[in-house]
DNA sequence: GAAATCTTGACTAATTTAGTTGGGAAAGTA
DNA sequence: TACTTTCCCAACTAAATTAGTCAAGATTTC
């Protein structure tokens, strides 16, 4: 199993689109300032979430990305798929014959945790993420510099949604 | 997070153990061969793992390591946190400061993550393993070469346990 | 046509993985 | 005592991966 900062950037670029969903196409250096990333970086990343049709692009001034789909549709486990982190444990990708040829002592265990892993990431939308108060906190002291809980309370929906 | 084979082989190797115990001490060299590990990977390994007191060791002839407590009670995430795998995904590592020194966007996301496969890994025991048919079955095969399956519906115990 | 933005591919330093190599130290056996 | 078996330990290494950088180009808007 990868679970490193690809993944990590991949799904909080993700989620930094659906919280400013409504505001236009989002460019890259906007996610890459607000979420300390590397532009050239996330360009590498974006390519592949645009290849699974996660996020769409428009080019040219005033141009960006936007969400593929809803945030409701979009799901924590598609995005780190995308940008290739696979989230199998097992040694052997789901063939048993990591040992001579056939299975090993504990396939079944990677197997199983595999799945509960999956099954986790797979059940957790892009909009389950922003319903959570402590995500409006950060994306609140990311576009002030500093956090003002009394906005959070309001559960303000983000311009335009 | 990191899952590698050197934690797979950590439990591999400790899975091992508690199916022939009772059998007296059991040497690297058969463990290597029976679960097609190196030796001196091996060696690396249990160094770690007797720092934790999870496995006792006897040195000269007819010595080799047994289990540092009884089956039941050594837990899979035990082992793969004493050979150095960090179960952890947050990329802070608990700290809360991941970005410019405060937490990120998805830094919850992350730590319920790892409260799961924690939680997981911490409950299933090497005698929960054991008493899984597909393991002894393959441990059978391990010992003859080839796969008894007559053997397994005796659920039987081991030499001596 | 200039500027903003996405798009692509090649390159790279640092780190990690999965080992190997080579030496010991302790214990049993003759 | 000598010999062998086992554990113990530390240093080294090839290959892969990570987290980027760099440079060039394609589109679109103004
Ligand atoms: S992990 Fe699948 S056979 Fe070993
Ligand atoms: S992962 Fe903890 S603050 Fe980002």
């Amino acid at each position: 199993m990868k679970l490193t900062t690809k993944g990590r950037y991949a799904v909080t670029a993700m989620l930094d689109l659906a919280i400013h969903y409504g505001e236009g196409p989002i460019t890259l250096a906007d996610i890459a300032q607000r979420q300390g990333i590397s532009l050239s970086y996330l360009e590498q990343l974006f390519s592949r979430l645009r290849k699974q049709a996660l996020v769409s692009s428009v080019r040219g001034p005033g141009g960006g990305y936007s969400l593929g789909k809803e945030a409701r549709e979009i799901f924590i486990g598609e995005v780190i798929a995308a940008v290739d982190e696979n989230m199998d444990t097992t040694k052997c990708h789901g063939a048993h014959n990591c040992q001579n040829n056939e299975r090993c002592l504990t396939h079944d265990l990677w197997s199983d945790l595999s799945d509960q892993i999956y099954t986790y990431l797979n059940n957790i939308s892009l909009q389950d993420l922003m319903d959570r108060k402590a995500v409006r906190e950060v994306a609140e002291r990311q576009e002030h510099g500093e956090v003002d809980a009394s906005v959070l309370d309001q559960v303000s929906s983000p311009a335009g949604v």
